[in-house]
DNA sequence: CCCATATTCAAAGGAACGTTTGATTATGGA
DNA sequence: TCCATAATCAAACGTTCCTTTGAATATGGG
């Protein structure tokens, strides 16, 4: 065992932090705040769908099957805590994530709970049913293939969110027109899909329904938030929003 | 206004969602539950502790002023989260924090916290003074003026923390020990101290107490975990922690 | 100026959380 | 085998949180 490091010299820290007790506390507490605005579902979702853009408070509440008034609670207590921020448009108001430190530490949250929640993977299965014959691309490698012109990409987000920004190149699929639109595509190249992230359902569809038509088809690993937010190139094709 | 692109198509995502609502709920709530076990300031606290290495129950119960019993408790709701895991070793159990992931996770939930949320400002005041007359020197600063030997590095955290590793050249300054080690520093070039983060107290004594002096004296502006993550070399005194 | 729409606020019931207390389990040494 | 130590568990208190309900506030259009 050795010479214990690991409980010697505590008394010290004991001692110095001794009146500065409640101010410790106090500190703290302002960072599990932060942490409790995150530590709730509803309000996870919210942030997750705030990081495609900025959304008014019906807009949200219909997104997460939510009372108006409730949304507005959650939507307030995020913004207490500063995570989010809001605009007004005449008499809507619209939130959105204060900045992108915020999108990284909701990507921080996201990627520690996959990896360390025991029931995280029972629980996408149940969301996104089972995905191993579903393959995955990396931003790095879609772009590789894109300036090699051996994909074809598709976002299946709603149009809305496709005009608002989407990867150069990428054929709008709005995810209710799937049926009319995936047949007509290219059948020489392999097709790619990406929509909000990694937990949106609309690529493993697309990806599920071509294969199913025995077309090669794979979806980029996270979406278009992701992409966006790792510096790549990003394409308008309206007016921005205002 | 112009072409109101934010609340067109959500109709779809309700659709395509109905059914789902369950599952979906499930998963954020798995995202929430990470994000609820850091949402306690004594959690936090425990977060920032075990960042710095492996601890035991009674010494992490010692470090936060808290009961064993309601240490074990909240150190329980953290295992259970998958933020942390143990180690026995006789008839101690180890707690230590899972991955760097989890590490990563709470710095950002320290950045966004001490961007976004208000009183911010006067908690760390509160906890650690006005801080306006400490200047601060960044990681890559600090490793520069080392190479060119302009600077003299003192490590101020607990003697055992320094032996479990610290930056190359420091000088170990235990906090207990600082009135006898301060005076007999070289007066000929500038003295940068560092301890165990940002929200360390040491690291600010050393500092205002050398100012004191007339030395010319900063800080590190995070600490050594910092420093150890972002892949700066890194010492060890004595036998490693087994 | 009034009305419709969008959002927020206030109150209230039930659920989950945090701390304390006392008892229980697991390990190592005598 | 028994005892001391370290850690966890179980119950119980008061507190905070989430959702719903109904009312209040702010804006723009007629």
């Amino acid at each position: 065992m050795g010479y214990d490091l690991r409980d010697a010299g505590e008394k010290v820290t004991t001692q110095s932090t001794i009146g500065r007790r409640p101010a410790k506390n106090a500190l703290f507490d302002g960072f599990a705040a932060v942490a409790g605005a995150m530590a709730n579902g509803r309000r996870a979702e919210i942030i997750e769908l705030l990081a495609q853009g900025e959304r008014s408070v019906e807009h949200v509440a219909d997104a997460i099957d939510q009372s108006v008034a409730n949304t507005s609670h959650h939507l307030r207590r995020l913004a207490r805590a500063g995570l989010v921020s809001t605009r007004r448009d005449g008499t809507r108001i619209y939130y959105r994530l204060t900045d992108e430190r915020v999108y990284d530490l909701w990507v921080a949250l996201r990627d520690v709970t996959t990896r360390h929640l025991d029931d995280i993977d029972q629980l996408t299965d149940a969301y996104l049913g089972n995905r191993t014959e579903i393959t995955t691309i990396t931003r790095s490698e879609l772009q590789e293939r894109l300036q090699r012109d051996q994909a074809t990409l598709i976002d299946v987000r709603p149009r809305a969110e496709y005009d608002a920004g989407h990867i150069p190149g990428a054929i709008p699929i709005p995810p209710d027109q799937l049926d009319e639109l995936l047949p007509s595509l290219p059948a020489d190249r392999e097709i790619v899909a990406y929509c909000r992230g990694p937990y949106c359902v609309y690529a493993d569809q697309a990806v599920r329904s071509l294969l199913a038509r025995g077309r090669a088809a794979r979806r980029l690993e996270d979406g278009y938030p992701e992409w966006q937010r790792s510096g790549g190139p990003v394409e308008k094709s309206l007016l921005t929003i205002s």
